[in-house]
RNA sequence: GGCCCGUUCGUCUAUCGGUUAGGACAUCUGGUUUUCAACCAGGCAAGAGGGGUUCGACUCCCCUACGGGCUGCCA
Protein backbone atom coordinates (compact mmCIF):
# COMPACT_ATOMS: atom_id res chain seq x y z
CA UNK A 1 0.00 0.00 0.00
CA UNK A 2 1.44 3.55 -1.09
CA UNK A 3 1.75 6.48 1.45
CA UNK A 4 -1.60 8.88 1.00
CA UNK A 5 -0.68 11.59 -0.83
CA UNK A 6 -0.42 15.22 1.15
CA UNK A 7 -0.38 18.57 -0.34
CA UNK A 8 -0.61 21.19 1.00
CA UNK A 9 -0.51 25.74 0.23
CA UNK A 10 1.28 27.60 1.96
CA UNK A 11 1.33 30.83 1.43
CA UNK A 12 2.34 34.20 3.44
CA UNK A 13 -0.10 36.94 4.07
CA UNK A 14 1.49 39.97 2.67
CA UNK A 15 -1.78 41.17 1.07
CA UNK A 16 -4.82 38.98 -1.04
CA UNK A 17 -4.45 36.26 -2.53
CA UNK A 18 -2.43 35.95 -5.40
CA UNK A 19 -4.07 35.03 -9.08
CA UNK A 20 -0.31 33.06 -9.16
CA UNK A 21 -0.88 32.01 -5.44
CA UNK A 22 -4.45 30.68 -6.60
CA UNK A 23 -3.16 28.67 -8.83
CA UNK A 24 -0.83 27.07 -6.90
CA UNK A 25 -3.32 26.25 -4.82
CA UNK A 26 -5.33 24.62 -7.42
CA UNK A 27 -3.02 22.67 -8.54
CA UNK A 28 -2.15 20.93 -4.77
CA UNK A 29 -6.06 20.41 -4.35
CA UNK A 30 -6.09 19.03 -7.45
CA UNK A 31 -3.63 16.71 -6.88
CA UNK A 32 -4.69 15.51 -3.43
CA UNK A 33 -8.37 15.29 -4.25
CA UNK A 34 -7.81 13.60 -7.59
CA UNK A 35 -5.96 10.64 -6.06
CA UNK A 36 -7.50 10.39 -2.31
CA UNK A 37 -5.03 12.50 -0.44
CA UNK A 38 -5.31 15.18 1.72
CA UNK A 39 -4.71 19.30 0.95
CA UNK A 40 -3.48 21.47 4.03
CA UNK A 41 -3.21 25.09 4.20
CA UNK A 42 -0.69 26.79 6.32
CA UNK A 43 -0.46 30.07 6.69
CA UNK A 44 3.94 31.38 6.33
CA UNK A 45 3.21 34.01 9.10
CA UNK A 46 6.99 34.08 10.45
CA UNK A 47 7.62 37.71 9.51
CA UNK A 48 5.82 39.70 12.26
CA UNK A 49 6.59 42.88 10.86
CA UNK A 50 4.51 42.21 7.59
CA UNK A 51 1.97 40.22 9.04
CA UNK A 52 -1.83 41.35 9.49
CA UNK A 53 -4.28 38.83 10.27
CA UNK A 54 -6.43 41.11 7.49
CA UNK A 55 -3.97 39.42 5.21
CA UNK A 56 -3.99 35.92 6.83
CA UNK A 57 -8.27 36.28 6.16
CA UNK A 58 -7.98 37.18 3.01
CA UNK A 59 -6.34 34.21 1.56
CA UNK A 60 -8.86 32.09 3.45
CA UNK A 61 -11.95 33.71 1.75
CA UNK A 62 -9.89 33.44 -1.50
CA UNK A 63 -9.54 29.66 -1.37
CA UNK A 64 -13.22 29.43 0.58
CA UNK A 65 -14.49 31.30 -3.26
CA UNK A 66 -12.73 29.40 -5.24
CA UNK A 67 -13.85 26.50 -3.50
CA UNK A 68 -10.42 24.92 -2.76
CA UNK A 69 -11.53 23.20 0.78
CA UNK A 70 -8.40 21.81 2.85
CA UNK A 71 -7.77 19.73 5.10
CA UNK A 72 -7.99 20.42 9.21
CA UNK A 73 -7.52 23.46 10.45
CA UNK A 74 -5.01 26.26 9.23
CA UNK A 75 -1.65 26.17 10.38
CA UNK A 76 0.38 29.08 11.66
CA UNK A 77 4.00 28.93 11.23
CA UNK A 78 4.40 31.24 13.88
CA UNK A 79 2.81 29.17 16.56
CA UNK A 80 5.44 26.57 15.00
CA UNK A 81 8.18 28.45 16.17
CA UNK A 82 9.89 26.75 19.63
CA UNK A 83 9.52 23.01 17.54
CA UNK A 84 11.88 24.97 15.00
CA UNK A 85 14.18 26.52 17.30
CA UNK A 86 14.32 22.90 18.86
CA UNK A 87 15.36 21.06 14.93
CA UNK A 88 17.93 23.91 15.07
CA UNK A 89 19.27 22.38 18.21
CA UNK A 90 19.09 18.93 16.70
CA UNK A 91 21.05 19.57 13.79
CA UNK A 92 23.76 21.82 16.37
CA UNK A 93 23.77 18.48 18.23
CA UNK A 94 24.16 16.16 15.16
CA UNK A 95 27.03 18.67 13.80
CA UNK A 96 25.09 19.71 10.62
CA UNK A 97 24.87 22.92 12.05
CA UNK A 98 27.03 25.43 14.14
CA UNK A 99 27.00 28.50 15.98
CA UNK A 100 27.41 31.12 13.80
CA UNK A 101 28.75 35.11 15.30
CA UNK A 102 29.44 37.43 12.54
CA UNK A 103 27.24 40.12 13.02
CA UNK A 104 24.49 41.59 10.15
CA UNK A 105 26.91 44.44 9.96
CA UNK A 106 30.09 42.40 9.82
CA UNK A 107 28.40 40.30 6.64
CA UNK A 108 26.73 43.40 4.83
CA UNK A 109 30.63 45.39 4.81
CA UNK A 110 31.96 42.17 3.74
CA UNK A 111 29.09 41.82 1.06
CA UNK A 112 29.23 45.51 -0.31
CA UNK A 113 32.69 45.55 -0.19
CA UNK A 114 32.71 42.20 -2.46
CA UNK A 115 30.61 44.00 -4.95
CA UNK A 116 32.38 46.86 -5.13
CA UNK A 117 35.27 44.98 -6.01
CA UNK A 118 33.12 43.49 -8.77
CA UNK A 119 33.52 40.03 -6.84
CA UNK A 120 29.87 37.99 -5.96
CA UNK A 121 31.25 35.28 -3.64
CA UNK A 122 28.78 33.23 -1.00
CA UNK A 123 29.82 34.46 2.63
CA UNK A 124 31.57 31.73 4.43
CA UNK A 125 31.33 32.20 8.01
CA UNK A 126 34.61 32.13 10.15
CA UNK A 127 32.75 29.83 12.97
CA UNK A 128 31.91 26.91 10.66
CA UNK A 129 34.49 24.86 11.97
CA UNK A 130 35.90 26.95 15.13
CA UNK A 131 36.38 25.22 18.60
CA UNK A 132 33.65 25.70 20.97
CA UNK A 133 36.07 26.96 23.67
CA UNK A 134 36.64 30.28 21.56
CA UNK A 135 33.32 30.83 21.28
CA UNK A 136 32.36 34.38 22.65
CA UNK A 137 29.74 35.12 24.88
CA UNK A 138 27.53 37.06 22.59
CA UNK A 139 24.70 36.73 21.00
CA UNK A 140 24.93 33.90 17.60
CA UNK A 141 22.68 32.71 14.70
CA UNK A 142 22.56 28.85 13.76
CA UNK A 143 23.81 28.13 10.14
CA UNK A 144 23.38 25.05 8.48
CA UNK A 145 26.63 23.49 7.88
CA UNK A 146 26.28 22.75 4.00
CA UNK A 147 28.31 20.96 1.95
CA UNK A 148 30.80 23.07 0.19
CA UNK A 149 31.75 20.53 -2.88
CA UNK A 150 30.05 18.21 -5.35
CA UNK A 151 26.38 19.36 -6.30
CA UNK A 152 22.86 18.57 -5.06
CA UNK A 153 20.52 17.20 -7.15
CA UNK A 154 16.56 18.11 -7.19
CA UNK A 155 14.45 15.47 -8.66
CA UNK A 156 11.74 17.56 -9.94
CA UNK A 157 8.61 16.06 -11.36
CA UNK A 158 8.26 19.43 -13.40
CA UNK A 159 11.34 20.79 -14.13
CA UNK A 160 12.99 17.25 -14.40
CA UNK A 161 16.65 16.98 -13.18
CA UNK A 162 17.73 20.00 -11.35
CA UNK A 163 21.67 20.11 -10.69
CA UNK A 164 22.99 22.58 -8.24
CA UNK A 165 26.55 23.18 -7.05
CA UNK A 166 27.45 23.23 -3.48
CA UNK A 167 29.81 26.05 -4.03
CA UNK A 168 27.32 28.30 -4.96
CA UNK A 169 25.32 27.99 -2.04
CA UNK A 170 26.20 29.36 1.53
CA UNK A 171 25.75 28.05 4.86
CA UNK A 172 22.19 29.70 5.25
CA UNK A 173 20.52 30.74 8.72
CA UNK A 174 17.82 28.54 9.97
CA UNK A 175 17.41 30.18 13.30
CA UNK A 176 18.15 33.70 13.99
CA UNK A 177 20.20 35.60 16.77
CA UNK A 178 17.34 36.63 18.42
CA UNK A 179 16.04 32.85 18.13
CA UNK A 180 13.13 33.05 15.49
CA UNK A 181 13.33 30.46 12.81
CA UNK A 182 14.20 31.67 9.18
CA UNK A 183 12.20 30.61 6.53
CA UNK A 184 14.24 28.50 5.21
CA UNK A 185 14.11 26.14 7.74
CA UNK A 186 10.17 26.22 9.28
CA UNK A 187 8.81 25.25 5.73
CA UNK A 188 11.03 21.94 5.55
CA UNK A 189 10.28 21.08 9.52
CA UNK A 190 6.33 22.02 9.48
CA UNK A 191 5.98 20.09 6.11
CA UNK A 192 7.75 17.00 7.29
CA UNK A 193 6.28 17.46 10.78
CA UNK A 194 2.44 17.52 8.45
CA UNK A 195 3.48 14.44 6.15
CA UNK A 196 3.48 16.62 3.20
CA UNK A 197 4.50 13.78 0.35
CA UNK A 198 4.19 16.59 -2.55
CA UNK A 199 5.59 20.39 -2.38
CA UNK A 200 3.93 21.66 -5.43
CA UNK A 201 4.74 25.59 -5.91
CA UNK A 202 6.42 28.51 -7.87
CA UNK A 203 9.71 27.81 -9.44
CA UNK A 204 10.47 31.03 -7.65
CA UNK A 205 11.53 28.31 -5.44
CA UNK A 206 13.81 25.84 -7.26
CA UNK A 207 16.61 27.08 -5.93
CA UNK A 208 15.69 27.27 -2.36
CA UNK A 209 14.79 23.28 -3.10
CA UNK A 210 18.51 22.44 -3.16
CA UNK A 211 18.66 24.45 0.66
CA UNK A 212 15.74 22.93 1.73
CA UNK A 213 16.70 19.03 0.95
CA UNK A 214 20.25 19.92 2.81
CA UNK A 215 17.90 20.40 6.04
CA UNK A 216 15.79 17.18 5.04
CA UNK A 217 19.37 15.60 4.78
CA UNK A 218 20.68 16.72 7.48
CA UNK A 219 17.89 15.46 9.62
CA UNK A 220 17.38 11.98 7.97
CA UNK A 221 14.19 13.26 6.52
CA UNK A 222 12.61 11.81 3.76
CA UNK A 223 12.71 14.46 0.71
CA UNK A 224 8.78 14.93 -0.79
CA UNK A 225 8.74 14.90 -4.53
CA UNK A 226 9.00 18.33 -5.76
CA UNK A 227 7.38 19.88 -8.21
CA UNK A 228 7.64 23.57 -9.33
CA UNK A 229 5.46 25.20 -11.13
CA UNK A 230 5.88 28.49 -13.80
CA UNK A 231 4.87 31.63 -12.42
CA UNK A 232 2.10 33.76 -14.29
CA UNK A 233 2.94 36.73 -16.11
CA UNK A 234 0.88 39.73 -17.61
CA UNK A 235 -1.12 39.89 -20.81
CA UNK A 236 2.76 42.14 -21.86
CA UNK A 237 4.53 38.49 -20.76
CA UNK A 238 6.29 40.73 -17.76
CA UNK A 239 5.79 39.58 -14.28
CA UNK A 240 2.38 39.79 -13.09
CA UNK A 241 1.99 43.42 -11.20
CA UNK A 242 -0.63 45.60 -10.26
CA UNK A 243 -0.38 47.43 -13.42
CA UNK A 244 -1.89 44.39 -15.24
CA UNK A 245 -5.10 44.65 -14.27
CA UNK A 246 -6.63 42.35 -11.37
CA UNK A 247 -3.93 40.28 -9.62
CA UNK A 248 -6.03 38.97 -6.49
CA UNK A 249 -8.74 36.31 -6.75
CA UNK A 250 -10.84 38.57 -4.72
CA UNK A 251 -10.82 41.24 -7.66
CA UNK A 252 -12.23 38.14 -10.30
CA UNK A 253 -15.16 37.30 -7.70
CA UNK A 254 -16.10 41.33 -7.88
CA UNK A 255 -15.93 41.21 -11.34
CA UNK A 256 -18.65 38.11 -11.71
CA UNK A 257 -16.36 35.61 -13.26
CA UNK A 258 -18.01 32.12 -11.59
CA UNK A 259 -15.76 29.83 -8.85
CA UNK A 260 -16.24 27.02 -11.51
CA UNK A 261 -14.89 28.93 -14.55
CA UNK A 262 -12.11 30.66 -12.99
CA UNK A 263 -11.02 27.38 -11.38
CA UNK A 264 -11.47 25.92 -15.16
CA UNK A 265 -9.43 28.84 -16.71
CA UNK A 266 -6.74 28.40 -14.19
CA UNK A 267 -6.35 24.92 -14.67
CA UNK A 268 -5.58 25.38 -17.82
CA UNK A 269 -2.77 27.90 -17.41
CA UNK A 270 0.72 25.66 -17.57
CA UNK A 271 -1.50 23.00 -17.65
CA UNK A 272 -3.00 20.77 -20.44
CA UNK A 273 -4.88 17.47 -21.10
CA UNK A 274 -4.69 16.88 -24.51
CA UNK A 275 -7.57 19.15 -25.91
CA UNK A 276 -9.96 19.43 -23.79
CA UNK A 277 -10.47 23.04 -22.37
CA UNK A 278 -13.98 23.24 -21.24
CA UNK A 279 -14.22 20.78 -18.22
CA UNK A 280 -15.50 20.50 -14.61
CA UNK A 281 -13.65 20.21 -11.48
CA UNK A 282 -14.07 16.45 -11.02
CA UNK A 283 -13.04 16.11 -14.47
CA UNK A 284 -9.58 17.69 -13.55
CA UNK A 285 -9.13 15.95 -10.66
CA UNK A 286 -9.75 13.22 -11.93
CA UNK A 287 -7.16 14.37 -14.99
CA UNK A 288 -4.80 16.57 -13.14
CA UNK A 289 -1.51 15.19 -12.84
CA UNK A 290 2.25 16.58 -12.53
CA UNK A 291 3.39 15.36 -15.64
CA UNK A 292 1.39 17.60 -18.12
CA UNK A 293 2.51 20.81 -16.52
CA UNK A 294 4.37 22.80 -18.83
CA UNK A 295 7.77 24.33 -17.89
CA UNK A 296 7.04 28.17 -19.31
CA UNK A 297 5.21 30.87 -17.77
CA UNK A 298 1.72 32.10 -18.60
CA UNK A 299 0.26 34.36 -19.73
CA UNK A 300 -3.44 35.70 -18.46
CA UNK A 301 -5.47 36.06 -21.19
CA UNK A 302 -9.10 37.78 -20.02
CA UNK A 303 -11.06 36.92 -23.09
CA UNK A 304 -10.01 33.01 -23.04
CA UNK A 305 -11.44 34.12 -19.24
CA UNK A 306 -14.60 35.21 -20.18
CA UNK A 307 -15.14 32.77 -22.93
CA UNK A 308 -14.59 29.60 -20.50
CA UNK A 309 -16.41 31.55 -17.28
CA UNK A 310 -19.75 32.07 -19.91
CA UNK A 311 -19.74 28.32 -20.85
CA UNK A 312 -19.71 27.48 -17.07
CA UNK A 313 -22.43 29.64 -16.25
CA UNK A 314 -24.49 28.25 -19.32
CA UNK A 315 -23.85 24.60 -18.05
CA UNK A 316 -24.48 25.64 -14.06
CA UNK A 317 -27.66 24.00 -12.50
CA UNK A 318 -30.49 26.72 -12.28
CA UNK A 319 -30.42 26.39 -8.03
CA UNK A 320 -26.91 26.63 -8.05
CA UNK A 321 -26.10 29.86 -10.88
CA UNK A 322 -28.77 31.97 -8.77
CA UNK A 323 -27.24 31.14 -5.00
CA UNK A 324 -23.28 32.04 -6.32
CA UNK A 325 -25.27 34.81 -8.27
CA UNK A 326 -26.43 36.09 -4.52
CA UNK A 327 -23.37 35.85 -3.46
CA UNK A 328 -21.70 37.89 -6.42
CA UNK A 329 -24.47 40.72 -5.23
CA UNK A 330 -23.45 40.26 -1.37
CA UNK A 331 -19.30 40.91 -2.17
CA UNK A 332 -20.23 43.82 -4.13
CA UNK A 333 -22.37 45.49 -1.34
CA UNK A 334 -25.49 45.53 -3.96
CA UNK A 335 -28.94 45.40 -1.96
CA UNK A 336 -29.84 41.42 -2.07
CA UNK A 337 -33.09 40.00 -4.05
CA UNK A 338 -36.62 40.02 -2.84
CA UNK A 339 -38.38 36.96 -3.13
CA UNK A 340 -40.33 37.69 -5.82
CA UNK A 341 -37.17 38.22 -7.74
CA UNK A 342 -35.61 35.14 -6.77
CA UNK A 343 -38.51 33.41 -7.56
CA UNK A 344 -38.81 35.44 -11.18
CA UNK A 345 -35.06 34.42 -11.49
CA UNK A 346 -35.14 31.15 -10.79
CA UNK A 347 -37.88 30.69 -13.03
CA UNK A 348 -36.08 32.65 -15.92
CA UNK A 349 -32.57 32.06 -15.51
CA UNK A 350 -32.42 29.38 -18.68
CA UNK A 351 -33.00 32.07 -20.58
CA UNK A 352 -30.40 34.89 -19.86
CA UNK A 353 -27.71 32.37 -18.70
CA UNK A 354 -26.55 31.17 -22.06
CA UNK A 355 -25.59 34.23 -23.09
CA UNK A 356 -23.63 36.05 -20.24
CA UNK A 357 -20.15 35.54 -19.86
CA UNK A 358 -19.94 37.12 -16.27
CA UNK A 359 -22.62 37.85 -13.18
CA UNK A 360 -22.98 41.46 -14.52
CA UNK A 361 -23.76 40.26 -17.81
CA UNK A 362 -26.11 37.83 -16.38
CA UNK A 363 -27.41 40.54 -13.99
CA UNK A 364 -27.79 43.08 -17.33
CA UNK A 365 -29.88 41.08 -19.23
CA UNK A 366 -32.27 39.74 -16.39
CA UNK A 367 -32.73 43.38 -15.71
CA UNK A 368 -36.47 42.66 -16.94
CA UNK A 369 -37.12 39.94 -14.55
CA UNK A 370 -35.83 42.46 -11.80
CA UNK A 371 -38.14 45.30 -12.84
CA UNK A 372 -41.26 46.22 -12.19
CA UNK A 373 -43.93 47.88 -14.60
CA UNK A 374 -43.58 50.90 -15.45
CA UNK A 375 -40.49 49.91 -16.99
CA UNK A 376 -38.52 52.91 -18.07
CA UNK A 377 -37.11 52.88 -21.56
CA UNK A 378 -33.85 53.57 -22.37
CA UNK A 379 -32.95 56.19 -25.01
CA UNK A 380 -32.53 53.73 -27.76
CA UNK A 381 -35.46 51.95 -27.43
CA UNK A 382 -37.54 54.92 -26.51
CA UNK A 383 -37.34 55.58 -30.23
CA UNK A 384 -38.69 52.24 -31.20
CA UNK A 385 -42.22 53.25 -29.18
CA UNK A 386 -43.55 55.84 -31.64
CA UNK A 387 -47.01 56.72 -32.07
CA UNK A 388 -47.92 53.63 -34.68
CA UNK A 389 -45.68 50.85 -32.85
CA UNK A 390 -47.90 52.25 -29.62
CA UNK A 391 -51.11 52.00 -31.93
CA UNK A 392 -49.71 48.41 -32.53
CA UNK A 393 -49.34 47.32 -29.53
CA UNK A 394 -52.32 49.13 -27.71
CA UNK A 395 -53.97 46.68 -30.91
CA UNK A 396 -51.96 43.95 -28.95
CA UNK A 397 -53.55 44.02 -25.07
CA UNK A 398 -56.80 42.36 -26.10
CA UNK A 399 -56.03 39.90 -27.99
CA UNK A 400 -53.18 38.60 -24.77
CA UNK A 401 -55.88 39.09 -22.01
CA UNK A 402 -57.70 36.76 -23.49
CA UNK A 403 -54.79 34.42 -24.64
CA UNK A 404 -53.34 31.12 -23.37
CA UNK A 405 -50.48 31.45 -21.69
CA UNK A 406 -48.45 29.33 -23.56
CA UNK A 407 -45.62 30.03 -26.12
CA UNK A 408 -47.35 28.23 -29.25
CA UNK A 409 -50.40 30.60 -28.40
CA UNK A 410 -48.19 33.83 -28.21
CA UNK A 411 -46.53 32.85 -31.51
CA UNK A 412 -50.08 32.73 -33.10
CA UNK A 413 -50.89 35.91 -31.86
CA UNK A 414 -47.95 37.85 -32.84
CA UNK A 415 -47.51 36.50 -36.12
CA UNK A 416 -51.01 37.35 -36.89
CA UNK A 417 -50.56 41.00 -35.19
CA UNK A 418 -48.08 41.24 -37.18
CA UNK A 419 -49.48 39.99 -40.56
CA UNK A 420 -52.40 42.57 -40.23
CA UNK A 421 -50.29 45.25 -39.54
CA UNK A 422 -48.02 44.80 -42.82
CA UNK A 423 -45.08 44.26 -41.22
CA UNK A 424 -42.53 41.73 -40.09
CA UNK A 425 -42.20 40.25 -37.08
CA UNK A 426 -38.74 42.30 -36.49
CA UNK A 427 -40.80 45.43 -36.94
CA UNK A 428 -43.00 43.56 -33.96
CA UNK A 429 -40.42 42.31 -31.87
CA UNK A 430 -38.63 45.54 -31.11
CA UNK A 431 -41.35 47.67 -29.35
CA UNK A 432 -42.49 44.96 -27.56
CA UNK A 433 -38.77 44.52 -26.50
CA UNK A 434 -38.86 47.95 -25.35
CA UNK A 435 -42.27 48.03 -23.77
CA UNK A 436 -41.36 44.48 -21.29
CA UNK A 437 -37.43 45.72 -20.80
CA UNK A 438 -37.04 49.16 -21.94
CA UNK A 439 -33.74 47.60 -23.55
CA UNK A 440 -33.01 46.88 -27.41
CA UNK A 441 -31.26 43.82 -26.06
CA UNK A 442 -32.92 41.32 -24.14
CA UNK A 443 -33.78 37.09 -24.14
CA UNK A 444 -36.89 36.46 -26.87
CA UNK A 445 -40.16 38.59 -26.28
CA UNK A 446 -41.84 34.93 -25.93
CA UNK A 447 -39.37 34.04 -23.14
CA UNK A 448 -39.60 37.33 -21.60
CA UNK A 449 -43.48 37.43 -21.56
CA UNK A 450 -43.85 33.68 -20.56
CA UNK A 451 -41.63 34.37 -17.24
CA UNK A 452 -43.23 37.43 -15.82
CA UNK A 453 -46.49 36.18 -16.67
CA UNK A 454 -49.47 37.63 -18.25
CA UNK A 455 -50.76 40.46 -16.04
CA UNK A 456 -47.47 42.02 -15.75
CA UNK A 457 -46.66 41.97 -19.20
CA UNK A 458 -50.11 43.70 -19.81
CA UNK A 459 -49.55 46.22 -17.30
CA UNK A 460 -46.00 46.76 -19.07
CA UNK A 461 -47.18 46.91 -22.07
CA UNK A 462 -50.19 49.20 -21.48
CA UNK A 463 -47.90 51.46 -19.63
CA UNK A 464 -45.81 51.65 -22.24
CA UNK A 465 -48.16 52.29 -25.23
CA UNK A 466 -50.02 55.24 -23.66
C1' G B 1 28.49 39.39 -11.96
C1' G B 2 27.39 33.97 -10.57
C1' C B 3 23.88 29.98 -10.54
C1' C B 4 19.12 27.94 -12.10
C1' C B 5 14.72 27.73 -15.37
C1' G B 6 12.34 28.81 -19.86
C1' U B 7 11.38 30.05 -25.64
C1' U B 8 5.49 26.00 -30.94
C1' C B 9 -0.01 30.56 -34.31
C1' G B 10 -1.52 37.35 -31.04
C1' U B 11 -2.79 34.10 -26.33
C1' C B 12 -3.38 29.07 -23.72
C1' U B 13 -1.58 24.65 -25.49
C1' A B 14 -1.08 19.24 -28.28
C1' U B 15 3.13 16.72 -30.31
C1' C B 16 6.99 12.89 -26.21
C1' G B 17 12.58 11.44 -33.91
C1' G B 18 8.92 10.39 -39.32
C1' U B 19 2.02 14.58 -38.81
C1' U B 20 -0.49 18.64 -44.73
C1' A B 21 2.56 20.71 -36.90
C1' G B 22 -3.67 19.51 -34.15
C1' G B 23 -7.28 22.01 -30.76
C1' A B 24 -9.19 26.27 -28.00
C1' C B 25 -9.59 31.71 -27.27
C1' A B 26 -9.06 36.09 -30.15
C1' U B 27 -9.51 37.94 -35.13
C1' C B 28 -11.47 38.09 -40.36
C1' U B 29 -15.30 36.33 -44.25
C1' G B 30 -20.00 34.24 -45.33
C1' G B 31 -24.68 31.99 -43.47
C1' U B 32 -28.72 31.77 -39.94
C1' U B 33 -31.61 35.00 -36.71
C1' U B 34 -36.52 38.47 -33.11
C1' U B 35 -32.17 42.35 -30.75
C1' C B 36 -27.82 40.48 -28.21
C1' A B 37 -25.56 36.13 -27.34
C1' A B 38 -25.35 31.60 -29.44
C1' C B 39 -24.90 28.52 -33.64
C1' C B 40 -23.13 26.72 -38.71
C1' A B 41 -19.35 27.00 -42.80
C1' G B 42 -14.73 28.84 -43.99
C1' G B 43 -10.05 32.00 -43.76
C1' C B 44 -5.52 34.12 -41.49
C1' A B 45 -1.86 32.46 -38.09
C1' A B 46 3.66 29.07 -35.05
C1' G B 47 8.61 25.63 -33.86
C1' A B 48 13.70 32.70 -31.30
C1' G B 49 18.61 32.53 -34.30
C1' G B 50 22.96 29.54 -35.47
C1' G B 51 25.60 25.06 -35.27
C1' G B 52 25.72 19.84 -34.57
C1' U B 53 23.81 14.26 -33.83
C1' U B 54 20.63 11.30 -37.21
C1' C B 55 18.40 8.22 -43.12
C1' G B 56 15.12 11.87 -40.75
C1' A B 57 14.55 16.82 -35.94
C1' C B 58 9.61 21.18 -32.96
C1' U B 59 11.30 16.88 -30.41
C1' C B 60 18.30 15.04 -28.51
C1' C B 61 23.22 18.06 -27.71
C1' C B 62 26.03 22.87 -27.90
C1' C B 63 26.35 28.21 -28.61
C1' U B 64 23.90 33.00 -29.00
C1' A B 65 19.75 36.21 -28.18
C1' C B 66 15.66 37.30 -25.32
C1' G B 67 12.50 36.53 -20.86
C1' G B 68 12.09 34.92 -15.78
C1' G B 69 13.89 33.35 -10.97
C1' C B 70 17.49 32.89 -7.01
C1' U B 71 21.82 35.04 -5.10
C1' G B 72 18.94 38.25 2.91
C1' C B 73 19.54 37.06 10.38
C1' C B 74 12.25 38.28 3.64
C1' A B 75 8.94 34.62 2.57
Amino acid sequence: MTRQIVTRFAPSPTGDLHIGGARTALFNWLYARGRGGKFLLRIEDTDRERYTPAAAEAIVTGLRWLGLDWDGAAVSQFEQRHRHAAVAHEMLARGTAYKCFSTAEEIAAFRTAEEAAGRYPVFQSPWRDADPATHPDAPFAIRMKAPRDGETVIMDQVQGQVVIKNATLDDMIVLRSDGTPTYMLAVVVDDHDMGVTHVIRGDDHLNNAARQQMVYNAMDWDVPVWAHIPLIHGPDGKKLSKRHGATAVGEYQLQGYPAAGMRNYLARLGWAHGDDEFFTSDQAKAWFDLSGIGRAPARLDFKKLENISGQHIAAAENAALLHELEGFLAANGQPALTDTQRDLMSRGLYCVKDRAKTFFELLDKAQFMLARHPILADEASAKLLDSVSRGILKDLTPRLQTAQWTKEALEVILNDVAVRHGIGFGKLAAPLRAALAGRTVTPSVYDMMLVIGQDETILRIGAAAA
